[in-house]
DNA sequence: TATTGTTATACTCTATAACTATA
DNA sequence: TATAGTTATAGAGTATAACAATA
């Protein structure tokens, strides 16, 4: 089929930094949720298995705080990594658990953050040294700036 | 009541932009979000409404692919849009329509402009001038070379 | 009183499939 | 055949509210 090119549109969008952040890690997340898709698991799935690995015995309502994830959104999640085999709940203090990874979870950690990793030399590939260092820096401090709008 | 810092976890995320691209967006469209709520508008449907305003006549598949959003979602938007006096629907060719923004529509547009450019300033006036542009320029760059990831 | 885990619920955004009408 | 609009439906992700059990 011929492909016909559409002419472009007018964006009044182009010059606000806002939406094209958004739209920077829209196309990002596409791209690793594709990635990810083998394992089974969604990117947010992903990076809670990740920071369980990273650090055992905590609660989920902990690592949910870290994640900026709500204590009713993590709930399912760590159910179903649990029903998969990732993850195990050891007794805390009654009403919550020390959350660790399986070793069946320890292996498909490492293998998600592989897969992260080329996720990121495929997305990033395009940026010198310079420009993804500087990115870096300017990332964390509008996140740090501005998380306050992801707390009640 | 006393805030207790808690500790920090270990972030094994941190390394990886993907996610501090995410975060940083994540705020900023929470920030967002919480701007236009006296419009009663999302971000989404806001730049829907900005995207006609500047591109009148255009179909609504059109607008739809200029902003990565599928004909089966836009059209619901549209419809609220309709209903809520800002578009109107011209007869255009018997299957499809152009839409141009109502009197209202035109106004409301602006106001969300100034919202967001508002919203803009708070968010980003950490940056100096030399690392907002910096930051424009690549925050296009990694649009343009990842959104195949977001087309079908 | 505060915290943890849980369930119910709703909203936003996105995705596919299927249908009608028109080009 | 391809495109436009629509509807139905499903899945993430996120939000609040409420509850029981525990600290």
């Amino acid at each position: 089929m011929e492909t016909t090119i559409e002419a472009e549109l007018v964006d009044p969008l182009e010059d606000f930094l806002g939406y094209q952040l958004r739209c920077a890690s829209a196309a990002a997340m596409a791209h690793l949720a594709n990635a990810l898709s083998s394992e089974d698991v969604s990117p947010s799935v992903a990076t809670v298995l990740l920071m369980i690995r990273a650090n055992p015995g905590r609660t989920q309502a902990r690592i949910g705080r870290a994640l900026s994830i709500k204590r009713a959104n993590i709930a399912p999640m760590i159910a179903t990594l649990e029903e998969n085999g990732l993850v195990r709940r050891e007794n805390n203090d009654g009403r919550s658990f020390g959350l660790v990874c399986t070793a069946s979870g320890i292996k498909t950690a490492r293998r998600i953050k592989q897969t992260m990793a080329d996720h990121e030399d495929k997305v990033f590939q395009s940026l010198d040294a310079k420009t993804y260092a500087q990115l870096a820096k300017v990332l964390k401090k509008l996140r740090r700036r501005n998380q306050s709008a992801l707390e009640a």
